[in-house]
DNA sequence: GATTTAGCGCAACGCGTGTTGACTAATTTT
DNA sequence: AAAATTAGTCAACACGCGTTGCGCTAAATC
């Protein structure tokens, strides 16, 4: 065998970025391998590469693909904390499901230097950007702070496995995480609960 | 040239170290080559490597040479917020000056595998479990939700270099991060100024 | 149906890594 | 002063990596 269909050729290019994003969200940009991705769809490391240009495209490719600020843009902004301090403690479950979430890949490769200045505009662009505007008063710095407080929480519940934060059974994390990023969001001045009445541009 | 007496081939063993700590301060495990510490030093790969064991021995060395908890377990409870902030926000300085800080190899190293271990061993019992004790009420998890603020932080500002916090001339971001560890660390009943005196087995 | 195109595998290159064995020369030890 | 130990070098090994040239074959295109 040697050739598929056009569009058979596509869903392959889909199969590839789907194991990319398995792998990335679960090693560091490091640690995982072109030979790996291939193995995992069952073709040669060379199709890998030439169907991303590069390991560096793919790995960009794949943060694109797992970055959906939709998950916690939308919603009352007085519900903001609460969202986002659901994204960071949700993602056991995700990663049982073997569903990759946006901060894994982020967190994985955080150190790694090829990886970091595609993560770095990411970051910025996908996050910080948009959280800039829901925070009280609107600040880039708050957002930063926000991104700070989450990764975090991430970094050292799912990468340096510290235990007293891998129980989340009862709320105590989630409630503390939350009180965090309330004193960061800041209070809007006339924000009861009808909330997104003024000044709101979305 | 071949052997030197027996006080200058420790102080060799402790220029690598040094070497040692200054790369793994800046970059990443990976990213740093036993063959460029030796280049530092001026001699060869494998007298570095036998001096230490293996790569993973010698960083496990130089982390415990620049974990040194009495930097902020010291002076009264209530002002433990500030000095942990200032830990965070101060390195800047020290980093120009070539010094490395504890946080500083945590934060490059973070997504290695072999890293990972060593690293996670040092943050419990060098970090968390001290700090476990300040808090109101005493909890890890307390204690590791600030380890967690001061790592996203630190995590935010020197490697991913996210602009909004590289600017710490005012001082917006150290009265955040101080009004967020407050939080986390709690309390105490009757903690007014006298502080240190009840209960508190120092 | 002939020709061009493109998906895909095979094999290899070049590079950088941690690690090891052999060896040398100088310092300790006896 | 002889013998044993050891700091230090040189060269090489084995491995894994991303990447690339080449060729084959089936699908597109005409």
């Amino acid at each position: 065998m040697a050739r598929s269909t056009a569009r058979a050729a596509a869903a392959k290019r889909e199969q590839i970025l789907e194991a990319a994003i398995l792998r990335f969200g679960r090693q560091s940009y490091e640690d995982t391998s072109l030979r790996a991705i291939a193995a995992d769809v069952g073709i040669d490391v060379a199709h890998v590469h030439r169907s991303f240009g590069s390991k560096e495209l793919l790995f960009a490719d794949a943060v694109r693909a797992t970055t959906r600020p939709e998950r916690f843009l939308g919603g009352p902004p007085g519900l903001l904390a609460a969202r986002l301090s659901a994204e960071i403690l949700v993602r056991q479950a995700m990663h049982d499901n073997g569903e990759v979430g946006p901060l894994d890949i982020l967190m994985r490769s955080l150190s790694s230097r090829e990886a970091s200045r595609i993560l770095h505009d990411s970051t910025l662009a996908d996050f910080i950007e948009p959280i800039s505007k829901m925070t009280y008063p609107s600040s880039a710095r708050r957002a930063s702070m926000i991104a700070a407080v989450l990764l975090g929480i991430g970094v050292l519940r799912d990468i340096l496995r510290i235990e007293p934060l891998l129980d989340t059974e009862d709320g105590e994390i989630q409630q503390l995480t939350i009180q965090l990023l309330k004193v960061l969001i800041g209070d809007r001045p006339h924000d009861v609960a009808a909330g997104a009445a003024e000044g709101d541009n979305r």
